[in-house]
DNA sequence: AGTGCTTCTGATAATGATTATCATTCTATA
DNA sequence: TATAGAATGATAATCATTATCAGAAGCACT
């Protein structure tokens, strides 16, 4: 469980999502908290058949309707970078801030890191873009696309 | 016809495609050239639906397994961030380095430009993560996702 | 300008991920 | 424990994108 470590915190993310959810008046059932430790559970944001292979019993509708909830309470974002599926990944404030190695040729994706500084600096300059074009900001989204290790291994050509 | 100015640069830009996609044997049709005049003409991303506006006589077909045929030639960029449709741009040795501001609520497209320096910091550091993850680098996408001003005004809640 | 060969095109059907529907089951609270 | 609001799972519907296929160009060579 790389994303959340400890006992400790794992009740506290559940904490936070349920107190969020019961502001709408959604419950925390047991589905959703599944959901939620399949996404906290995972270094990488996950696909539909990744969850449904987590956890086979729970329905594919049911999943995508919750997951689908779950973004719009933010606790969940999806990113669409290309592969048939969409990926899911619990959203910034339940999880650190980062950014993403995309596979073009599996699809795969894997979480990186900014250095702080340089974090800052692009969302300084991003900020001071926006408000030029009278948009109003609320996250970014940066990945790099290329070949991963393993697809390389394959395709030495 | 902002990303590709004079008509000497336009009839430059049709020369390279033309010669890439000799190099596949394939031909450079009528209509494979206004589906490059189409992105050259407009400073955003443009979906399927932007190019039946703008050329109506094509079928869809055509043109989805034509943007298909592009991108693997390397002349067209497929950008799937959000929304129903995907967005397609030229590629990037075609015209400028540059990002994108994504409006969730509406899924409009408005490129960026990021300051040389930022750039290249940003790039250096990309390139440096990648290694250490045996990733092959080709290229970055940043997106700052928010609203856009028109649909600001929309929703002033 | 005709023949053979390959590529393009457009109409149409197929695919497949995601969404909507709906009857049923659960759960919180009275 | 009755009830009203939510949640679930099975299923069908949606809809962007792809595949298919028969006919139309385009090109090379004679």
């Amino acid at each position: 469980m790389p994303t959340t470590h400890t006992e400790k915190e794992r009740s506290e993310l559940h904490r936070r999502v349920g107190e969020r959810l019961s502001e709408d008046d959604h419950r925390y059932t047991t589905s959703r908290q599944r959901l939620v430790d399949a996404l906290a559970d995972s270094t990488r944001p996950l696909t539909l058949p990744d969850i449904t292979k987590i956890a086979p019993d729970l329905a594919a509708s049911s999943v995508y309707r919750n997951l689908e909830m779950l973004e719009r309470a933010g606790v969940v974002r999806r990113i669409n970078s290309g592969g048939n599926h969409a990926h899911f990944e619990l959203a910034e404030p339940l999880i650190s801030h980062h950014h993403h190695l995309v596979c073009t040729d599996c699809g795969g994706i894997t979480d990186i890191h900014l250095k702080d500084e340089l974090e800052q600096t692009l969302v300084e300059a991003l900020n001071a873009i926006a408000q030029t074009h009278g948009f109003k900001p609320q996250d970014h989204n940066l990945d790099l696309h290329g070949a991963c290790a393993l697809c390389n291994e394959h395709k030495p050509a």
